[in-house]
RNA sequence: GCCGCGUUCGUCUAGUCCGGCCUAGGACGCCAGGUUUUCAUCCUGGAAAUCAGGGGUUCGAAUCCCCUACGCGGUACCA
């Protein structure tokens, strides 16, 4: 058996959309599961829609998600180069090769040169569309004699080179994932594989680079479902083998359409924005659309698990809803994860990006103190973005209302009593002393039976919040001196 | 329009190939209770799918067959 060769060939469309992210992830777990080759190749032969630093984005975020690939296109100090015995791995770098092969096809008959203007094609549409027909190439350019033809191409007039399709009986193909496929061959139009620029269409470039290239088993989204018996006959008019194919379901928005930017982010990029670790995106997008199946009931899976578990006979055929909510379990559920250090390098940069941050002194920038109020959200949180969002008290000083203070129905003597009985605690408390446990163990120990009498004026006046972290936690990122100033402010205010 | 693909709790899904273990399981979300000074976490429990609908086949169907509906995709010198 030849050896496992899956690719991902994306756009250059200056983001990657996430739909295209999960084919890319599936490609790289047959070929990892199977120890066959990954490879990235760039498609960018629409020059219409070029974006500048499409390509090095694109590269970065395949390195962020960790699809290693042993092939293509890759991003080093900046630059981007190129590695493989099969190159070139840029589309627009193979345009020789696709002439050849596409003159190849008009020598043998399978393709023929087109001479029609846009607008020729656009008005024969209409009046196609106008009798209720399917738009399809008329043949017009097919009944050109090798004469004219020669005579055109001389005079340096613009043509494309279509393909030309067999039209009887029908195409059966097997997909991987959905079975066997048959669609009828009279509805297939002669499409075009050289475009008058001299780009190839993605419909004759993939077929030719997919061959070239050794690809055993292609991925790809089901809107080419339609298409394959296009590229079958391609592949069999230069008589080669067709590789194995599998048709990815679509990921959709809430209302089932086809996931877009209109109802929320599509791009891997705006997730990665608003905090969401590259684990949960992986593990969240594998799910859409695949599962472990005989009964598992694991939600929570590694790249390597992933890889060792992944099994095209459990990928579905419908399409998958995005539901954040899910992604945000997903997300805290990996955040839990993190060690205390990774989560300071991970979300650092989104407490800069914050103004209570940028407003806050030196001592509560450092990292020390950040990673004491890490080590208190870690578990709070949903997405690295709302970090520190909820204990904005812990940056900067804090005003309140008195009533916030009083716990039930407590008098003013009471209050005050409560919050002097927990300042003469914390004050008796020395400095190597202050620690998250045994301010609990102190704390506890003071407030007896009616916690809340103790606790809740304390925490509220530590926060300045209705709802926070507890007291003792409060207090010990906050430090023994600002905890104290800030309860004897509070007594100043009863 | 034509063609293709799909359809199990609100959502992601198990089960479908090889009919009986499915009075359909898990997860997210939701609701309730517990832990708790508050919030969150955590724990326990609950509601939630007559398996799109209808016909078959069968002793028996979510599972096999047919039809219908609905959804999605394709029908470009876009990929």
């Amino acid at each position: 058996m030849n050896k496992i060769r899956t690719r991902f060939a994306p756009s250059p469309t200056g983001y990657m959309h996430i739909g295209n992210f999960r084919t890319a992830l599936y490609g790289y777990l047959f070929a990892k599961k199977n120890n066959g080759d990954f490879i990235l190749r760039i498609e960018d032969t629409d020059q219409k829609r070029e974006v500048a630093d499409a390509l090095e984005k694109l590269i970065a975020i395949i390195n962020w998600a960790s699809f290693e690939y042993c092939e293509g296109v890759y991003l080093e100090n900046g630059k981007i180069i190129e590695k493989g015995n099969f190159g070139p791995y840029t589309q627009s770098k193979r345009l020789e090769i696709y002439k050849k092969y596409a003159l190849q096809l008009v020598e043998i008959g399978k393709a023929y040169y087109c001479f029609c203007t846009p607008e020729r094609l656009e008005e024969m549409r209409q009046n196609q569309l106008a009798q209720k027909q399917a738009p399809m190439y008329d043949q017009c350019c097919l009944k050109l004699s090798s004469e004219e033809i020669k005579k055109r191409l001389d005079s340096g007039e613009k043509y494309v080179i279509r393909q030309k399709i067999n039209t009887q009986g029908s195409t059966i193909f097997n997909d991987l994932i959905r079975g066997k496929v048959e669609i009828k061959n009279d509805l297939l139009d002669d499409q075009i594989i050289l475009k008058s620029d001299g780009y190839p269409t993605y419909n004759f470039a993939n077929v030719i680079d997919d061959h070239l290239m050794e690809i055993s088993h292609i991925f790809r989204g089901e809107e080419y479902v339609s298409s394959t018996p296009k590229y079958i006959q391609l592949y069999e008019s230069f008589g080669w083998q067709v590789p194995e194919v599998a048709h990815l379901p679509l990921l959709l928005n809430p209302d089932k359409s086809k996931l877009s930017k209109r109802q929320g982010d599509v791009a891997v990029e705006d997730y990665i924005k608003k905090g969401y670790l590259k684990e949960a995106i992986i593990n969240f997008v594998a799910m859409l659309g695949w599962n472990p199946g005989e009964g598992s009931t694991q939600e929570i899976f590694t790249l390597s698990e992933l890889v060792e578990k992944f099994d095209l006979a459990h990928v579905h055929k419908a399409g998958a809803v995005f539901d954040i909510k899910k992604l945000d379990w997903i997300n805290s559920q990996w955040i839990k994860k993190l060690s205390l250090e990774e989560l300071y390098e991970k979300s650092l940069e989104f407490f800069e990006e914050k103004e209570f941050y940028k407003n806050a002194s030196e001592e509560k920038k450092s990292e020390e103190y950040i990673k004491k109020i890490l080590f208190i959200e870690k578990d709070r949180l949903a997405n690295l973005s709302e970090v520190g969002e909820s204990n904005q008290f812990f940056f900067r000083d804090i005003n309140f209302d008195k009533e916030l203070l009083r716990w039930k129905d407590m008098s003013d003597d009471d209050l005050k009593k409560s919050l002097k009985k927990s300042l003469s605690v914390l004050e008796n408390i020395i400095d190597e002393n202050w620690t998250r446990e045994n301010l609990e163990k102190i704390l506890m120990e003071s407030a007896g039976e009616n916690r809340g009498e103790l606790l809740w004026p304390l925490r509220a006046t530590l926060t300045g919040e209705k709802k926070s972290p507890s007291p003792f936690e409060c207090a010990w990122v906050l430090g023994k001196e600002e905890s104290l100033k800030r309860i004897k402010q509070a007594l100043g205010k009863i």
